[in-house]
DNA sequence: CTAAACTTGACCATTTTAGTCAGGTATGTA
DNA sequence: TACATACCTGACTAAAATGGTCAAGTTTAG
């Protein structure tokens, strides 16, 4: 299972992106010091974006990136998809042409972790950057 | 996140012991054979289901393991649990008393991965072993 | 008494993670 | 046109996690 803060930063980052509404650019270096996010990563993480059209870049002065779509039609499946975080569960071995059992059948729990990823992937499937910015304002702790 | 093959190994590992329903101990040995596991890797896990009262070792000659408990009261979250599978999604820095971005405040998607861990824990609590018993046979490719 | 099987703990190679660093290139503004 | 700002790219790396191995036992059935 892969689930890491990379998907979580790009999560945040894009998050604080769509509070602008899509209008001004904002740059990177804003996001790194509201968020506490290292610049340099929040550059390789939106360079995945971007190649996804999650995000648009505007370089220059006063540039910097506005997102691509509507917050509503960005679900955080894209944008884990977009970042390489796999939403796969364990892995049973390589599993090319053969079982993962390295027989010719797939091993006991295989079904197990099928149905787990399913569950999973329909929950993010479900959320999207709009549900986000409703419901998950900074709240004090 | 943190599912690896050591929880996958756990359940594989005690599927098959279930099968032998519980009256004759099955060595690890004969376990490790099955399933492809090494005997050493096995020897870790189960000193670990041990403690958590999910297995009884019979020693000496003959001896093995068996189920401390029905199959049916072995849900996965103790399989998990036991092995130090932490169902935990990504963690918000050091959560002590302070805020996950070391401000006083919750980061902004701290709410989607609590709401992420009840999803993932509600599937594996209603999962024991009796249902992969049923459902789980090996199957060809 | 001895072989089979459990028990414990140290050790380790490889991979992944979570970044840093260094050098670019593009472009709005003065 | 200069230059600062911001994007862009790729190489590199320290630390942690993973998935084991190895060694040296102890216990007990037969």
């Amino acid at each position: 299972m892969k689930l890491t803060s990379k998907g979580r930063y790009a999560v945040m980052a894009l998050v604080d992106l769509a509070r602008f509404d899509n209008i001004n650019p904002v740059s990177l270096r804003d996001i790194s010091l509201r968020q506490g996010i290292s610049l340099d990563y929040l550059e390789q993480i939106f360079s995945k974006l971007k190649k996804n059209e999650i995000v648009k870049s505007i370089r220059g002065t006063q540039g910097g990136y506005i997102l691509n779509k509507n917050p509503n039609d960005i679900k955080l499946t894209n944008i884990f998809h977009a970042v390489d975080e796999k939403i796969k569960t364990v892995q049973c071995k390589k599993e090319s042409k053969r079982g993962c059992n390295g027989k010719a059948t797939k091993c006991i729990t295989h079904n197990l972790w099928d149905e787990l990823e399913i569950h999973i992937n329909t929950f993010f499937e479900n959320k999207s950057l709009k549900d986000l910015l409703n419901n998950n304002k900074e709240t004090r702790v």
